[in-house]
RNA sequence: GGCGAGGUAGCUCAGCUGGUUAGAGCGUAUGAUUCAUAAUCAUAAGGUCGGGGGUUCAAGCCCCCCCCUCGCUACCA
């Protein structure tokens, strides 16, 4: 595949949330996959700049700063300080870590916003939302708690039930409360800033599936994930909507106040958040007397968005709908987006404490950073959900960090030392020895270095694709390939009898060992500078060093000269002990378990008020009929997943019910059936059928439903009181 | 139900616009080796490419139907 070579990058990583720490979920999803691919950039001599910060807006920051009785700005605070730390210490080499709580994001923002307002990108719409009127302000989603009418569960966010998982709507709430006053919020209208999505579906599918934007090619699709174009199209085609881009919140930044209407209204998290990226890249140059707007407004800069799946549509439909509303803006020219890591089996959850926080896996095991970078670049989650197991970790390390890699290095220079003292030995160009592709044909080193040039190439090439897991591969290859040259030769063997050889020999290792300490930095930094260091060699600075290796090999020169001095090897990794991977396995699982335990509404508890209601009177109950029947049929509703159609015979009358739980019976398994029916229900039109009555059923702690039956025998169409 | 992404060796995954005996890493078995952190190197075993139809001289790759997994989405008074 031809590469395109921009003159410039502009990359970015996904901004965290400030409101919990960081897992490797995070790292596989959007840092280490950019981080990887920035450091290649700048050993490959590219102007690169590489942004990121903290996400610091929004209800969520808000509403944990009341829980934990702080103020938001200490909330942010605390997580900005923690990301910053924590992305340092694992070796993401970002240009700037910025902050969206500052001051230059909110004027970024904000002008951003004014320039959309004065071009009449915007529509204004008028709707309905909750209010507290004793608090006198609207409620974002999340302050909004109530009964999730799907699950139950009493504690369910005004956007999501944390129980069943489900996505709502405030208004879905049954007995909606606000979560600020514990009154009861009332519906009033507000008005908001609409950005007409639909106005732009169809350059935007232009775009995406034939990267032709205004008649000109400026991107390759094919270079795109597939599951990112994917789910594009699918949004494009599903029909764009309006799109609210302010909000009624008290934290975050403001709609410019000289705007009519902008009183207590906020911009929408996905119009601030990636504009975070620009606010960063400000401040760099702000910092570095640079001119950030060769990066994202020149046509000859390429913009990369490093995400994880969960954000594709905002980066490669709101927000290029943004940067082409504003009009000055280049659009992305990729965005590859991971999916997700799963651990020991189990989706990654912050809610259910199934994770590994990476803070806290520095703190364990202090100095194995590259460890966990390898580990998760590895198993990168790159075109589907992949893996981390600690098992699978301690193979890999073991078996490749270990086994293959350190071995190699540490090989090459304690023979070096035992041969030589440490310098590197001068040879006779044309001294033949076995090269890697075996014993049949004599190989020189010059012809060895190009071997190792072509796997460098290679690797090279699969960087440029982001196909990062492939050039990890290609990079264990050269130490495979070093292996082997030291395998079919056994210098140790023959270095009293034909020392001119095994000078041709160990010099080429050096040499090898020496690219190794280049082609390692992007995926792993740390090992690159001890690497360096055993071979006395300058640390790598980012600067243009892997095209002077490429450069040197293609030209036939050493990378380190005959004469040099080597120091003292040390070992680049050691195994991980049984105990340390059984430790880590432990201290996962007592987490979840103390989590849950806890009383996060991950797992509700029978015995718990969780199903008691509002105390009733008597006649309230006696306004319900309740009468026992009998399943005559039951057919599942068609295009409905959840919905069976009922026949049930009250003793009066067969009644049709609709009811959702295809899930849990099979409609066979009913027919016969006795059950209890709520007989005066008002009746209800589901998928075009109208539901005449409910069925009573039982849900237990693990969401089984059992049916409500009478006694056995009992006679249809009894009253039940 | 709709849409999207997947289902390829025990495990984790590659397989470009269809083209010779389907690949890699790890694991397993056997052998070689001992410079090296019991590391390394070689060889081998192991696949009905989810299932069934079809197009084609030729299909893992294209078309149709079905099954399974993941994500989004609709219905659960």
């Amino acid at each position: 595949m031809a590469i395109r070579l921009p003159k410039r990058y502009l990359v970015t990583s996904a901004l965290p949330y400030a409101n919990g720490p960081l897992h490797i979920g995070h790292l596989a999803g959007a840092y280490l996959s950019a981080d990887v691919f920035v450091r290649f950039l700048r050993l490959m001599k590219k102007d690169v700049l590489f942004v990121c910060g903290s996400d610091e807006n929004g209800a969520a920051i808000t509403m944990r700063a009341q829980k934990e009785g702080i103020t938001p700005q200490e909330i942010v605070d605390k997580y900005h300080s923690l990301f910053e730390d924590t992305f340092k210490r694992i070796g993401i080499s970002f240009d700037i870590y910025h902050r969206t709580s500052s001051p230059l994001h909110h004027e970024t923002s904000q002008d951003f916003f004014r320039t959309l307002e004065k071009k009449g990108q915007f529509v204004m719409k008028e709707s309905m939302q909750f209010y507290d009127e004793k608090a006198q302000q609207f409620l974002a989603d999340r302050y909004i708690k109530g009964t999730c009418p799907k699950c139950g569960y009493e504690s369910a966010y005004g956007d999501q039930c944390e129980n069943c998982g489900s996505t709502l709507n405030p208004t879905d709430l049954i007995n909606p409360k606000s979560t600020l006053t514990n009154e009861t919020p009332v519906l009033k209208s507000t008005t908001h800033w609409y950005l007409p999505l639909e106005n732009h579906s169809e350059w935007l599918s232009e775009w995406l599936e034939n990267g032709v934007f205004n008649g000109k090619k400026v991107h390759d699709p094919a270079e795109w994930k597939n599951h990112v174009l994917g789910q594009c199209k699918s949004w494009i085609e599903g029909g764009l909507q309006p799109r609210a881009m302010t909000r009624d919140l008290d934290w975050g930044v403001d709609v410019p106040q000289e705007l009519p209407g902008s009183a207590g209204k906020k911009l929408y998290v996905w119009l601030d958040a990636p504009i975070g990226y620009i606010s960063a890249t400000k401040q760099l140059a702000e910092d570095r007397k640079t001119d950030w707007k060769k990066y994202w407004q020149d046509k000859d800069s390429a913009l990369i968005h490093f995400i994880g799946k969960d954000n594709i549509v905002f980066h490669s439909i709101i927000f290029p709908a943004l940067l082409k509303a504003h009009g000055d803006y280049i659009l992305p020219d990729n965005v590859p987006a991971n999916a997700f890591m799963n651990l020991e089996g189990q989706k990654i959850s912050t809610s259910r404490n199934w994770a590994i926080w990476v803070h806290e896996y520095l703190d364990d095991l202090p100095g194995k950073e590259d460890e966990l970078r390898y580990v998760m670049i590895k198993n990168m989650p790159e075109q589907r959900d992949s893996e981390f197991t600690w098992n699978n970790y301690q193979d890999l390390v073991d078996n490749e960090l270990v086994g293959n890699l350190a071995n190699f290095v540490n090989r090459v220079l304690v023979l070096s030392h035992k041969f030589y003292k440490g310098k590197v030995p001068k040879f006779e160009e044309e001294q033949d020895f076995i090269g890697s592709h075996g014993p049949l044909e004599d190989s020189f080193v010059e012809a060895e270095l190009m071997d190792v040039f072509d796997m460098l190439f290679e690797m090279r090439e699969k960087l440029y694709l982001y196909d990062f897991r492939g050039a990890l591969q290609q990079l264990m290859n050269i130490s495979t390939m070093g292996n082997q040259i030291l395998q079919f030769n056994e210098p140790w063997k023959i270095v009293e009898d034909d020392p001119h050889k095994v000078k041709a020999i160990m010099n080429c290792c050096i040499q090898i060992v020496a690219a190794l300490s280049v082609a390692v930095r992007p995926f792993m930094p740390f090992t690159s500078d001890k690497m360096r260091d055993m071979l006395n060699l300058p640390p790598i600075e980012e600067k243009g060093e892997l095209l002077k290796v490429l450069d040197r090999l293609a030209e036939g020169e050493f990378l380190i000269k005959p004469g040099h001095q080597l120091n003292q090897p040390e070992h680049l990794f050691t195994r991980i002990s049984d105990e340390v991977i059984q430790k880590q396995m432990d201290k996962l699982k007592s987490n979840h378990l103390e989590t849950a335990s806890a009383g996060t509404p991950d797992t509700p508890k029978k015995s718990d008020n969780n199903h008691t209601a509002d105390t009733i009177q008597f006649d309230d109950f006696a306004k319900v009929s309740i009468v026992t029947g009998k399943i005559t049929d039951a057919i599942k509703v068609e295009k409905a997943d959840k919905l069976l159609r009922l026949t049930v015979d009250i003793g009066s009358e067969k009644r049709t019910i609709v009811s959702g739980i295809a899930l849990h019976f099979k409609p066979e398994d009913l027919i016969g059936k006795d059950v209890m029916v709520v007989a005066n229900l008002a009746p209800r039109k589901l998928k075009g059928i109208e539901s005449n009555g409910m069925l009573l059923t039982a849900e237990d702690g693990e969401g089984r439903l059992g049916l409500v039956s009478p006694p056995v025998g009992w006679p249809v169409g009894s009253h039940v009181g």
